[in-house]
DNA sequence: TGACATGGTGTACACGGTACACCTAGATTG
DNA sequence: CAATCTAGGTGTACCGTGTACACCATGTCA
């Protein structure tokens, strides 16, 4: 709020809080630094005291979204360990649009993200997985660890000049697109979240596949040397 | 190149190739409007003839690249098509570093993306695989069709103040990740690309991970509907 | 021959990150 | 208690980048 109890002395946190709440409420390409030293009642340059630039702050960020990620209890089975894990995650980082973004955008491991991985990596081990299968079943995962799926579907159709967007020409020239997508819609449960599919669903489908694939692999005792 | 045959009128496809060697040379943030401009020996504004924006110019670049995606061959097995299709991909894209960060901006699908899934969609189908599994199973994909894996491993250790990153601090905390490190490390065959992974293999290990549990699903009529 | 369209030019602006020098109040110490 | 130090907030100014807008050049067509 910006004309609410301002001038407790900045610090680190109530910086990335401010950060994240902006980013919240408006999106991350609403976040800059005048903007956000506004929001907290300072002048731009004071926010250098406390982070050191921009990706600084996005780092910072990301740090406390993943710091929030509760730590599911452990059943013991190594699957729905995981499986809760990411789901976790997954509602943590969902409370935060942007966060796949900058999550993506950074090249840094942060201690947070560091120790999540680390945490996520022994529920493999303690399952009894081999160091050699988990490594590969962690790369298989990707970024799907952190709970979001690859959107790249949410995408709105061309506003392309030489594209005939009207009437159904799309149907026309993507027939097979077209048919998953009737697919999509048809279902007798009405697919809630948005126009088309129900993201936790689609999320949760992939999620499943992949651990169940893993727990194939691990069964045959599977190892990267041919 | 800067010194070479100048001015033979520009077009959209030249303005795009030439940003697109842009980025494959400096990287996507060296590219920008002005030094496109000059590279191709005239004035910024004048690219705006033939890009809307910024933003349509990148639309333009992946465009290209995604256009350039070989159509391979059929054997009439479904997954060994898709596998087929999905790493002609990955080397089409591969070719561009930045095309994934660009990829996972945009929002908008462009015609070639499009074609791109709509063949994709159609190995599925063609397969025999119902349109509800292959909606479902084209979720589960991802942006993994584009045959890029989720780097996020790629990361390098934080620099992180409170993070004495110095000895082996790391390994003491993160004993996990420690372990699955030196499993990818020593196996005989030393992992080529890069400091420890193969990236191609782990793009690899993922995709046949998926496919496979995509077949079993098939095998056993594997439908949404409860 | 003159009007128009296509495409390149020049200028200028707004926005965003941030370097740098400064100031100030509370803590520290001789 | 005065002198000093220091953490934290201030003001100004600069640079890089996208792009609006008005203009001009050239080649086509009536």
């Amino acid at each position: 709020m910006s004309t609410s109890g301002r001038r407790e002395t900045l610090s680190r946190v109530r910086v990335l809080a401010a950060a994240i709440a902006q980013a919240d409420a408006d999106g991350l390409e609403s976040l800059n630094m005048r903007g956000l030293a506004h929001e907290l009642g300072v002048v731009p340059m004071a926010l250098y005291k406390h982070v050191a630039n921009k990706e600084d702050l996005l780092d910072g960020m990301i740090e406390l979204v993943v710091g929030e990620i509760e730590a599911t209890a452990r059943t013991g089975r190594w699957k729905q360990d995981v499986r809760a894990r990411i789901l976790a995650a997954r509602r943590s980082l969902q409370r935060h649009p942007w966060s796949r973004a900058v999550l993506e955008s950074r090249s840094a491991m942060t201690p947070a993200m560091l120790a999540y991985l680390n945490g996520l990596t022994g529920l493999f081990l303690d399952g009894g997985l081999s160091a050699d299968l988990t490594h590969h079943v962690m790369h298989a995962l990707g970024n799907r660890m952190w709970g979001f799926s690859q959107e790249l579907f949410a995408a709105t159709p061309p506003t392309d000049p030489s594209f005939n967007t009207q009437k159904d020409e799309l149907p026309m020239r993507f027939p097979h697109l077209a048919a998953i997508a009737r697919a999509a819609m048809h279902p007798d449960r009405p697919s809630q979240g948005g126009p088309g599919c129900d993201d936790q669903a689609e999320f949760e489908f992939a999620l499943d596949l992949l651990l169940d694939g893993m727990e194939t692999l691990h069964a045959q005792n599977w190892t990267s040397i041919a």
